[in-house]
DNA sequence: TTCTTATTGAGAATAAGTCTCAATAAGTAT
DNA sequence: ATACTTATTGAGACTTATTCTCAATAAGAA
């Protein structure tokens, strides 16, 4: 089982990018963050542990680490855009309460068959999807 | 069958809102927009047929027509966000190609049964969702 | 070690959307 | 009708999120 550094080095050597220092700490911290976090909130760790890396670098390496399949953008980005790791983690949808925010993550096998069904109909490759669900929790109706 | 205008005035009254020229106008432009659309591109037609409206009045009446089920937000937006009309139009989920953008609507009965059930089991009452599915379409590959 | 060129930081620039405030006008009450 | 309350409007200032610029630095190949 590799490292994420592996990986990402990989990933990196692959499209003639270069493995730097701010990456390597960049990587570590983001991918220790916890649920759906937010650029702002990659700089808050960046400062608290004293390690160089502006904000635009983590505006630049962000794109990056989509494209390297270690984080996803979320769709549930009020104002700032927010991001969630995937590296080496099940895929699963989000069943979201409209009041509270709450967010609860599932998986649904079938679901992810029926999917892949309906590209294949249309004739596409499926990449990946996103689902979501709204409504009101059992705490806010 | 009722008009847009009057189950808009409707929804305004409810809510102690009030049915202006302006609004007229613009539930007439917008619901008569194709596909996913942005607030310039209303704001574009607004000033092609010299009618009065600012580009705020657009921006703020777009999430009036949300929460009056005329129009749903997209979640296709880069830059701009682009919203839809839904007034009195089947649900559809979108499958998208990544490389030339291309959409297509589908409809899915069992999965829409099969998220209900999801939402039930955690004590969700399900308002709405969003389902999209990005591959590579057959003449991308 | 040299050399090419990707990367970086700081702040300027841009883009999208929201807010302010005085003037106007809907819709209700009289 | 008329008066009255208060939602709405436009224009532009402002805010927020993100991208760009450019000179200095440093990866990684030769």
């Amino acid at each position: 089982m590799k490292t994420v550094l592996e990986d990402f080095s990989e990933h990196l050597r692959l499209n003639g990018l270069r493995l730097t220092a701010e990456r390597r700490h960049l990587v570590q911290i983001i991918l220790g963050m916890k649920g759906h976090f937010s650029p702002d909130e990659v700089l808050a760790q960046v400062k608290a542990r004293r390690i160089g890396a502006s904000r635009a670098t983590i505006y630049r390496l962000l794109p990056v680490l989509v494209g390297a399949d270690l984080i996803q953008q979320s769709l549930l980005s009020e104002g700032q855009t927010r991001f969630e790791v995937t590296w080496q983690k099940a895929h699963h949808d989000h069943l979201i309460c409209s009041k509270c925010n709450k967010v609860i993550e599932f998986q649904h096998n079938t679901i992810e068959i029926l999917q892949r069904e309906i590209a294949n109909r249309f004739g596409f490759i499926l990449d990946h999807h996103v689902m979501e669900l709204v409504g009101r929790c059992k705490d806010c109706r």
